[in-house]
DNA sequence: TAATGATTGAGAATGAATTCACAAGATGAA
DNA sequence: TTCATCTTGTGAATTCATTCTCAATCATTA
């Protein structure tokens, strides 16, 4: 039965999901059951069942689930067959790293452009990607609309400056400064990416367990 | 009242808190009510308060919180003031830009060496960090036990690395790697940092709101 | 010093997420 | 074909997380 409001807990599940079936995938293997698919990802089948019933009848009674079709299908609900088109603001040695290893297109993105304050970078491509002055982000924008803005820019002037992109109309941001970036606007999206957070609740574990 | 287990949606805000409480600090601010520091965070007095009881009672009825103690009792919790001591595996562009740019002393960790394949890093030195062979890895931790490895090294070679890692004791991986590791050992700590599946949460997001 | 207002900590109530349990239906072997 | 087995999807039960509520108590002001 399929819901109308997928709750974040799910969401966030659907991911690994869609990880492990490609893993799959790749080792041949056709079709799993909740049972065993839930036994290499250590967690209950129930929950496997539970979260997939919220997007639609995927599986087979007595057979289980087969496993190209299913990650198809999430791959779908996900939208990696989806052509987002992305921007990153900020080409220092975080920028740099993901530009040249970050696979953006097997998640259905395309890197259109990059910008910087730094005339070092300036004028030079980063994987095939150009790197602009911040100067002509705006007239880029105008031409070239986007769904997600890539932010790996010192922390100092990341809430202003994505203030200014929604301005511009931005609706989508992954990011990686250590700030809380909010915004009235109640259809811009945030994903951040809190590397000091994460090992800190490493530290916590260790010291706990 | 003190809890013996803290549920992970616990731990998982502390260093949300604890960032806010930093912020706090730097604009000077003294004293903050649960109410107020909810305002600020976006969440309800509830379960600050809520959260804050796990661990102890740090307020007082009538003023609230203060600032600077709060801050002490939940870094300390988190372990900011303990000297961890950890290594990096693999410096590509990734384990650069962290061992550049991320502030490890700030979060209680000190960086004791880096560890890679290749000849053309080997012998130099990141931020002051050495980076030795991998042949290097295992006496090395023989004289300097740590607490966390960093893993910013390919995906295929990640699960067996972490293995043999484990098998030196290591206690504690924070994993950059787009797989989900694990391990037998019941007192082992995995962090995870998936960037992928971060990004696909935002492309559902997208399109879906 | 006494009166007023503010705020915590914690038990109770509510709401959300996960797990249980099973009818219904499909598979696969004899 | 028939029957024993397997596995899904889903409602119910349970567990976990969050919010509500208020007595107790401290700060502040007159």
């Amino acid at each position: 039965m399929k819901k109308e409001n997928i709750s974040d807990a799910v969401i966030r599940r659907l991911p690994r999901y869609y990880r492990q079936l490609t893993d799959l995938c790749n080792r041949g293997i056709v079709r799993i059951s909740s049972h065993s698919l839930g036994q290499e990802m250590n967690i209950t089948a129930s929950q496997i069942r539970q979260d997939f019933s919220c997007f639609g009848e995927f599986g087979q009674q007595g057979y289980g689930y087969n496993v190209e079709e299913l990650k198809a299908e999430i791959g779908h609900i996900l939208g990696v067959d989806n052509d987002h088109h992305l921007i990153m603001i900020g080409v220092g040695n975080l920028g740099h790293a993901l530009l040249q290893n970050f696979p953006f297109s097997q998640s259905g993105f395309t890197v259109d452009a990059a910008f910087d304050v730094s005339p070092s970078v300036i004028g030079t491509t980063v994987n095939q990607v150009p790197v602009y002055s911040m100067s002509e982000l705006d007239h880029f924008l105008q031409d070239h609309p986007v769904d997600v803005v890539v932010l790996t820019i010192p922390q100092s002037v990341a809430q202003d400056t994505a203030n200014h992109l929604i301005g511009l109309g931005v609706k989508g941001f992954w990011n990686f400064t250590n700030i809380e970036l909010s915004s009235q606007m109640p259809d811009v999206q945030f994903e951040n990416i809190h590397f000091a957070d994460s090992l800190l609740t490493l530290s916590y574990r260790i010291a706990n367990r």
